[in-house]
DNA sequence: TATTGTTATACTCTATAACTATA
DNA sequence: TATAGTTATAGAGTATAACAATA
């Protein structure tokens, strides 16, 4: 048939552009969130993000969140009404600014965090399994390089070394 | 509190986790695409990509295109639908196996896709600017080992050079 | 091969409340 | 004060991508 009969030009530029390889990382990682992290209770990857990035930042407002994660504040707004019912994040108005909630992780989500973290870092070292820590550390690097250029957020972004989820 | 305990690392781990930064670099691609590539006509990067491959690898039935681009074999369809009515593509009978559909770019399509290959180069060599042509390809090497890891339909694509759309 | 529907993500638009700054 | 402008949150709604189920 027609499948595999050897073309002179046998593979194929578009399935080696850089834009294509990462849309396919891309769905790869999902799949791979979406099968092995997806917990019982609904928490998917964005909940972990901002639960972690208040636990390891500090409370900080849904804005403030937003800004770090480069997530919608709209979208933050439902993955926060999400952790509160769980109790594993809760709001508090800001006495400074009461436009402002404060979002915090409880010890509950601290709880769940240190355990679902290691799942993700269990998960996330299968997916780049192949590479070896330095090329690990290139690769961080090189995405970096590419993402700092269009936006100035991720230049303070320290190219050192630290890849946990 | 515990916010600030066993973490000497000040930034972030999570903005420099392998997953986030392929996940913001795969934003940053579609909101790239979507501003300065969606043309007129609503055709946008999956059309292009098929476009592109049964012009560049010959006729071929949907099912194939799907296995060839990882796209979901029902979403071809509809992509197809879309380029048929264009005048880019048509669907005719594969005259080796009467029973199969085989799609084909026409003139107009590939007319077409010279201009908005042209187009797609530029933008995505916009996207990678700061890396030089040896990081690039260093670039496309780290991410292939990753899904030829974990998807061997990536095995045989060669990590020669190359790296057009 | 085609149709239909579901889900997650990313985003837009609008509304409201609370703040800031100025007349 | 009063007024105008800005910001944080919230909700509704849209579009796409990926996929499941089925005809």
């Amino acid at each position: 048939m027609d499948d595999r009969d050897c073309t002179v030009i046998p593979p194929d530029p578009l399935l080696r552009s850089p834009v294509y390889l990462v849309a396919e990382l891309g769905k790869l990682i999902r799949r791979f969130s979406a099968e092995r992290l997806t917990g019982e209770d609904g928490v998917r990857l964005p909940h972990v993000m901002v639960l972690a990035c208040v636990h390891v930042e500090g409370p900080m407002s849904q804005r403030e969140v937003g800004d770090r994660l480069r997530m919608d504040a709209g979208d933050v707004v439902g993955v926060v009404d999400a952790l509160e019912r769980l109790g594993y994040a809760e709001r508090r108005r800001d006495p400074r600014d009461r436009r402002r909630w404060s979002v915090a992780a409880t010890g509950a989500g601290v709880t769940f965090l240190a355990a679902r973290r290691e799942q993700a870092m269990l998960l996330y070292r299968q997916i780049f399994e192949p590479l070896g820590p330095e090329e690990l550390e290139v690769f961080q690097g090189l995405v970096l390089k590419v993402l700092a250029h269009h936006d100035p957020r991720f230049a303070d972004t320290v190219p050192g070394l630290g890849s946990e989820v």
